[in-house]
DNA sequence: CGCCACCGACCAGCCAGTCGGTTTTCCGAC
DNA sequence: GTCGGAAAACCGACTGGCTGGTCGGTGGCG
């Protein structure tokens, strides 16, 4: 077995897996440190030794969670070189096959219940929407170095886009029986291209690609109407 | 004192009354029975008396929760007869003067975390959107008559609308650091102005008001960019 | 006199964190 | 290479506090 200087990482994140898959499943009102210690394989005493407190632990288990979801965030977003394509590169965030984001929307429910109350869990909310904010701005400002979009400060439009993917999300998540990955698609693709729509140059491949990816819903509504 | 056959509904009210509050103030996981009680003027087992278990008061308590959130939602759209206004008029959310908002907010985040394991809350969270979704279709079916919109599936349509100001809201109360009331109405009008625009005729006055709902965030960020 | 609303002491279960103890690992001395 | 001992890792019984729900009781009204 490795050992040594790498134990105390090699447990911690142990500890951290086990916190994220058991919070997930029993949800932040219920865990108990020793459900948490036995899915890390430990007793609640070597649970203790790692982390002092469930508080103390909680904040590093959701710290975890914004990190790796920040880090999906930024992948997705780096396989795209065109900047609206980045801004549109989101759509993991309404896959079912994905088992992040079984584990994921969960506990991205409780950090808001949290967040709504503690301090510490608002600052982290905070600052994890930043972060996607720094992915979204800078796409957007690659967009008006390159002429795609027009000269605008890029703050409060990729929180706007931001808070749309967010609002799709959970609808997508809790209702899901009126809320199809469908729908949540062609639903932020349809919301974001709309609210770009001033902000982006028509420069002939440019204003194609804007018609693509701003009426999906379009098409899906040309059902029968009531 | 009034008595006798109102009073069963008088204690109830007074009681979920107590809830919302009380629950709004410590958070869902956290509150106990007690504090209900004497937030109710009641000793628990008064309280018991009237919901015979924490659950059953809970969902009761939720259910009062939405039902108020809906008829708020109602009552401003109902101020508005033009379609395009109706689907605009929910700005009383991003609204801290308001009291409700400090009370709601809190009480919708537990409710979402609820929601995202327990089938009851799940079954409370669909009911509430689609009452809301009722109201935007009703909205949307009357633009389309009065030919203001073009023929389509109000449904989807209203969804993305819904959850976008679902999103903008979360937003704006968890981290209002970095998302001002302004950021958030501008917000709203820009993104739904924006997801509306395929679907929207030109007819004269309209396409003016199309403008002037559609572009304030435009406005905003006519500030110099980095 | 009986019923209904209400009270609050009590019980039983749960759980975070403590603590005394055991095992494992490491390292220097021989 | 091995032995001793100290420190670190880990264990799990235990405690103290909390809380949901029970239950025997009380007062007032008809």
């Amino acid at each position: 077995m490795a050992s040594i200087p790498e134990l105390e990482e090699i447990r911690r994140n142990q500890i951290l897996e086990a916190a994220l898959s058991t919070i997930a499943e029993t949800g932040a009102a219920h865990v108990t440190m020793d459900d948490i210690a036995q899915a890390a394989g430990l007793s609640k005493g070597g649970l203790i030794h790692y982390y002092r407190s469930k508080n103390e632990l909680f904040q590093a288990t959701f710290k975890e969670l914004f990190e790796r979801i920040f880090e999906l965030s930024r992948e997705s977003m780096a396989q795209h070189s065109d900047p609206m394509e980045k801004i549109l590169a989101f759509d993991f965030l309404y896959d079912l096959e994905n088992p992040y984001t079984r584990q994921g929307y969960p506990l991205l429910f409780d950090s808001m219940a949290l967040a709504a109350r503690e301090p510490d869990y608002q600052a982290m909310f905070d600052a994890w929407v930043d972060r996607w904010i720094e992915l979204l701005t800078g796409a957007i400002r690659q967009g008006i170095a390159d002429g795609s979009f027009v000269e605008m400060d890029p703050d409060p439009l990729a929180r706007t886009i931001s808070a749309i993917y967010h609002g799709i999300a959970i609808r997508w998540y809790l209702a899901p029986r009126s809320h199809s990955s469908e729908w949540a698609v062609n639903s932020f693709r349809t919301a974001i291209g709309g609210a770009m729509a001033p902000y982006r140059k028509k420069t002939g491949q440019d204003a194609e690609k804007g018609q693509g990816t701003g009426n999906t819903l379009m098409e899906m509504n040309r059902n029968p109407a009531a």
